[in-house]
DNA sequence: AGAATAGTGTCTCTCAGACATTATTTG
DNA sequence: CAAATAATGTCTGAGAGACACTATTCT
């Protein structure tokens, strides 16, 4: 392949879901390749990146609208042998309701499984969790794992899980309810022992929390 | 212009200094045109984005290595008439004592002066300042706005310019001594007044603050 | 001596974090 | 009624934020 002038680029969207109470990377499989890689395209020149983003995504997912944000763009400049690729990469939540896949070429696997990405992708993958965790703690993003409408444990074993600890049932409670991001429904979640009543996310909210600054 | 499959891919720098108790911003102007924007260059595909983004700036400061971040990626694609340009925006800090400029075609503007960028450029700068300010407040990036050495009060002033308010003295210094990252050195600055201990960026410091997390 | 700037300590009030019991439902 | 899960309140300690005076140097 002749190296152009210009390098290649390409949009590549990192999807985050819950399932079996841990966190899933959606890979894309190569055919008889051991290794796998987030789902890429080439950029469309008549969209928007966020837009190329989630076309990159609807050819394996029926879902329509998905939660995305600019991650970082990456660049494999050193490697003189291929054509010079530059990668922008979103990073995208899905809804634990919505996991299911229309396409074969792609799967959920779990996000410590990381000896199938090849290490740029490690790298990426890393960067991703840890905007994640970030995220997760300052602001109200959690909700983008969850249906529309999830009980208070729901909620509170998504951030367990992401965080990776467990958080006090009566600080968490307190605390997600003063930060005023969500409201109660009036419709409630049977199953074992006393129902859960069902909260949803406040559209108006403000999700950005206000955080303890360096300086006054 | 041939409009090509692959998209035009430039980095673009937007570098702040604090002069004349103001924040600055380099900006690039054109010939008998009447606007301004920041510096920019097409990818060069031997080096790294950063190393790239280095170098835009290089061509315009004597100043070696400058404090860099990548910001954003923009895309213009809606724009059909011309070829789509994509750009990697890269938001840098310069030290208050090494703003000489070794070209013309640049200058120093106030960030407030926007009536010369257009609505592209102005939306970029705006996320900077959004970065910069959040930055500041959570890390301790606002040395590298300032000489290797300084005194507390510089770095207040600093602060106060960038966040646009004022800050106690007492509670300021307080909480960037607690925070470790800064030490005393022997020297003092000198002048008006009684003289003040001048000091420096630990470079062991942990830059990050801890904050007050929305969930334990 | 006066002008200019550097440097310092305390109190209050809010909120993070730790912690155990009662309430409601199903089988 | 036993098992399962939901829901709830209090106390303590740390730190944010408000606030005013003394110290050192220069002219």
């Amino acid at each position: 392949m002749e190296t152009l002038a210009q390098p290649l680029t390409e949009i590549k969207v990192i999807l985050f879901s819950l399932q079996h109470h841990a966190l899933q990377v959606l890979v894309h499989a190569h055919d008889s390749q051991s290794f796998v890689s987030f789902p890429s395209r080439a950029i469309q020149s008549d969209l928007s990146l966020e837009e190329s983003a989630q076309s990159c995504l609807k050819l394996f997912l029926p879902a329509e609208e998905i939660y995305l944000e600019q991650l970082y763009t990456y660049s494999d400049s050193k490697t003189r042998q291929r054509q010079h690729l530059i990668s922008i990469v979103y990073f995208a939540l899905l809804p634990n309701n919505k996991i299911d896949l229309a396409s074969e070429q792609v799967a959920w696997m779990q996000v410590h499984e990381q000896r199938h990405f090849n290490d740029a992708e490690k790298e990426m993958l890393e960067y991703a969790l840890r905007r994640l965790r970030y995220k997760l703690e300052y602001t109200a993003v959690g909700f983008e794992l969850l249906p529309e409408t999830f009980s208070l444990t729901d909620l509170q074993r998504t951030y367990e899980i992401i965080l990776d600890e467990a958080l006090d049932k009566r600080n968490f409670r307190r605390r997600i309810l003063q930060a005023n991001i969500i409201e109660p429904t009036h419709y409630q979640k049977k199953g074992e022992g006393r129902p859960a009543t069902l909260y949803q996310y406040r559209s108006d909210a403000v999700a950005e929390i206000k955080t303890r600054r360096l300086f006054p």
